[in-house]
DNA sequence: GCTATGCTTCGATGCACACCGAACTATGGA
DNA sequence: TCCATAGTTCGGTGTGCATCGAAGCATAGC
């Protein structure tokens, strides 16, 4: 019998991400921030011979994408559907270890509020996802997000331009389950525009250690205003 | 410097899945129908050995569930989330590999009509979920889809009953990219309530090799005749 | 009781691969 | 030109782990 089952095999991509070394590259990537070799090497604890020939696995493996600039390599996730891949592991990766040991002060700053590949995400991120379902600017039936008209105007007056959207193909809308608060926050274009929106008014600054976002008192009310938040 | 960061290990989980036999293992689990070890060990093409230690890893990992029947044991996959899990790695494993070598008969069926953990998929999914768009049953964003009060109606009078649905906390409506068509099929509750009730009609039947689902004639027309695909 | 079948445990084997030291290439700056 | 830094390639080492044969339980049927 030729068992031939044409399923793609999920095997190869997974054991590019099942190695513990790479696992943490691939996610300090979901900052969204290019990185250089040497960083990756330095999150991923080893050195950069090593750290090396892992990312040209995962550029060989299209999980990553490379620029050269000058003496560095720049090293980035593929697209949005590989970051989205991550994510989903993160979530289940979070519901399935009984209680990570969390301590440490990295740590809080990384549940206020951080970067998931191109929005925002943690405690912030699920507060402003929230303020705009109460405002009727988004419906939610659970697990799915869709842009009310009102949600529409409302964007358009503080300075979102859909006439841009149509090019993409990306959804406006996107929900997007936070791993540390399980409940939703947005993604997608809107998410995206938000995320940038917040950094161009200097409302939010990236950290150093890149997923992390800095909150300034200033920027926390003025994003409270902005969006309404409860 | 305490580099602590909290973020859950998602190197385990891939890690389990990113082993050749496990992959199959899994992937044959989407079925739905839950396996046991031997029809597992076979699907990998491994002794009855090696399967019972991969089983137990995927048990102890949370990816299985296990139910012992008598002398047999019956493997199923934990939950949704893990099965939407395996589902986008094969969508993204599918739009990586370049072409699989595509041949042989149980190749043709699987691309015609599957099961997708509990819903229908391939090109008959598709179909219908085209078919439910063109009605206006159903509205899709992009990547997201809602189930519009057109459709309530027309659910309702095919005998679906709404009154279940409050006690659920899944989705009624879930789209799902079908990694054979790269386009959407329905998941989520009516996703599964329709393939269900295909099966209870008799328009559908269950291949013996797990995934496949076998589609007469005289159960396609009625299918083409229910939902009105074009 | 005996036998067949389903699954597990143990032990041994062998391979894949992560890892690093050392040496090498390439780029940028002084 | 020379040095520092970024990244790669090569060779060797060690280990984790998938694999199977053989033996051991457990269940079902006779």
């Amino acid at each position: 019998m030729n068992n031939t089952t044409s399923e793609p095999n999920i095997a190869v991509v997974a054991n590019l991400i099942g190695d513990n070394a790479r696992a943490k590259m691939l996610t300090a990537l979901l900052g969204g921030k290019a990185l250089t070799a040497t960083e990756l090497a330095l999150e991923a604890d080893i050195t950069s011979q090593t750290a090396s020939t892992h990312l040209a696995k995962l550029v060989d493996g299209q999980l990553l994408h490379v620029r050269k600039q000058g003496r560095h390599k720049y090293f980035q996730l593929m697209n949005a559907s590989i970051a989205q891949l991550l994510e989903s592991l993160l979530n289940i990766s979070a519901s399935l270890a009984p209680e990570q040991v969390s301590t440490g002060p990295s740590d809080i700053r990384l549940k206020q509020a951080r970067i998931c590949y191109d929005h925002l995400a943690g405690e912030l991120g699920v507060e402003v996802y929230d303020a705009l379902k109460r405002q009727d600017f988004i419906i939610d039936n659970g697990s799915e997000t869709l842009l009310t008209d009102l949600g529409k105007e409302f964007f358009s007056s503080i300075g979102f331009d859909f006439s841009q959207v149509k090019k993409s193909k990306r959804p406006i809308c996107k929900s997007c389950l936070d791993w540390s608060e399980r409940r939703n926050h947005l993604a997608g274009i809107l998410g995206q525009w938000m995320l940038n929106d917040m950094f161009d008014k200097g409302w939010l600054e990236r950290a150093l250690d890149s997923r992390v976002i800095n909150v300034s008192n200033a920027g926390l009310n003025r994003i409270k205003y902005h969006y309404n938040l409860s």
